[in-house]
DNA sequence: AATTTTAAACGTATGCTATACACTTTTATG
DNA sequence: CATAAAAGTGTATAGCATACGTTTAAAATT
């Protein structure tokens, strides 16, 4: 036996085609509460349970576009933000056949959100302690996307796509606590925040949940694109 | 149109049937520089290029289990740790057709590496900064591994899967320092590896490099198997 | 007009962690 | 015995995380 054919018999393995798919966790806020976005399934297997947002990936479009077209449609969202969280490959994870699930997450602002998407496809945002049991392996999913935004918060400031574009200090607090589950010190909270100096603060309050009014923020999307490159110069201890 | 058939027609699709590839990139650590394990690329297209390690994934295997496949194959260890990095899914990424590709990075202890194996599959480590075009998009594959091999040695203690079992103080170091690509203080160093409390100092020296000679330690891998559990009690801030 | 109510805004003191920095110790070698 | 080469060790400083309570603004009520 030659060395070159050694090598083919331990490893090289022809490749064997398989259905690929992409699943969206897909989260909103609203009213101080981090929501998820769930459908009911439309195919075999478990066709009818709750699920995340997915679909297949074809052969002229890459899992981006995939991921981008699968939400998009459900969304009616266009130039939202898309992140890979993780491919799942376990053989039995579809008990329908083999399919490779390559998951996305994106953080929505709600307010962008068409709402009539969601009786179209029987979607519906869950409050994210309160999901339900869900189709195939998406609790898992689902799960890690959260770790995965958990962590992101805390490099990268992502509160601006979770939030209308002018929000207060108290909100935006508000939206770390949901995706830390728990409560901050609103001092110190707007210390580290400020710090940043990527939040522009205007000349205007939102009075829906206070006497006084709490003044209005935007984030400062230019300073942010120009130290975007130069690596952690954002941080958040959380 | 009922809703149904709309919904159909915007975003469901039926799925195509893909190949599904995975990749490695395989670290190693020798005389104070880390490198990456590369070989010649068995199939077209660009056959007898640099690559990185990779396989198809079959129809009866998880994408863990191909890369570990694949991975032993090459290397001959036997329970190397190996962690998804990406799914590498452009369409046109192989010229050869369409492959989804799950890259995989490993590091590896040298000392327990089958080194008749290089020959075997015309394999060799390379310096980390000194890499050559590698076939396909493994180059962008290999600079995503290193970008996520440097943030998790702040977070975990990575150094003893590239290290042998018993190492010194200024081999960790050296490590560190090739990983980040930039010199660190000796004495700070010392005291932030130390803080963990996950070394057990030995009552050998190594005289290899000098002539005073460096006190040998070995990590405390019971420790840090109860602390893995509760979440950030290792820190390393680089 | 004065009082009450509600949430927002704001500052300081403390302890911890990162960092900067230089000399002594050990021992093989000549 | 002198030299050389790397390992080992401590302190002072600045910045950051954390804990913590009072004042301010403005609408609502009397």
């Amino acid at each position: 036996m030659t060395t070159q054919s050694k090598v083919n018999n331990i490893f090289y393995k022809e490749g064997q085609k398989l259905l690929v798919a992409v699943d969206c966790i897909v989260f909103g806020f609203n009213r101080g509460k981090l929501k998820l976005l769930i459908m009911e399934r439309k195919i075999e297997p478990q066709k009818g349970k709750w699920s995340l947002i997915g679909g297949f990936v074809q052969k002229d479009e890459s899992l981006d576009q995939a991921a981008y077209r699968i939400l998009q449609a459900c969304t009616g969202i266009h130039d939202m933000h898309l992140d890979q969280l993780y491919a799942f490959g376990e053989v039995d994870r579809d008990t329908g056949g083999r399919v490779v699930s390559v998951a996305y997450y994106s953080l929505i602002n709600l307010e962008l959100f068409e709402q009539e998407l969601l009786k179209e496809y029987n979607a519906k945002w869950i409050n994210i302690d309160d999901i339900p049991e869900l189709a195939l392996d998406h609790n898992k999913m689902a799960n890690s996307a959260l770790e995965a935004l958990q962590k992101q918060a805390s490099i990268k400031p992502i509160g601006f796509e979770l939030l209308p574009e002018k929000f207060t200090l108290p909100q935006l607090q508000l939206l770390y606590e949901a995706i830390y589950n728990r409560k901050m010190d609103k001092r110190n909270f707007q210390k580290k925040i400020l710090k940043n100096d990527l939040l522009i603060k205007l000349d205007e309050k939102d009075k829906s949940t206070s006497k006084k009014g709490a003044y209005l923020y935007r984030f400062d999307l230019d300073k942010y694109s120009k130290i975007k490159s130069n690596e952690d110069s954002f941080y958040i201890k959380v």
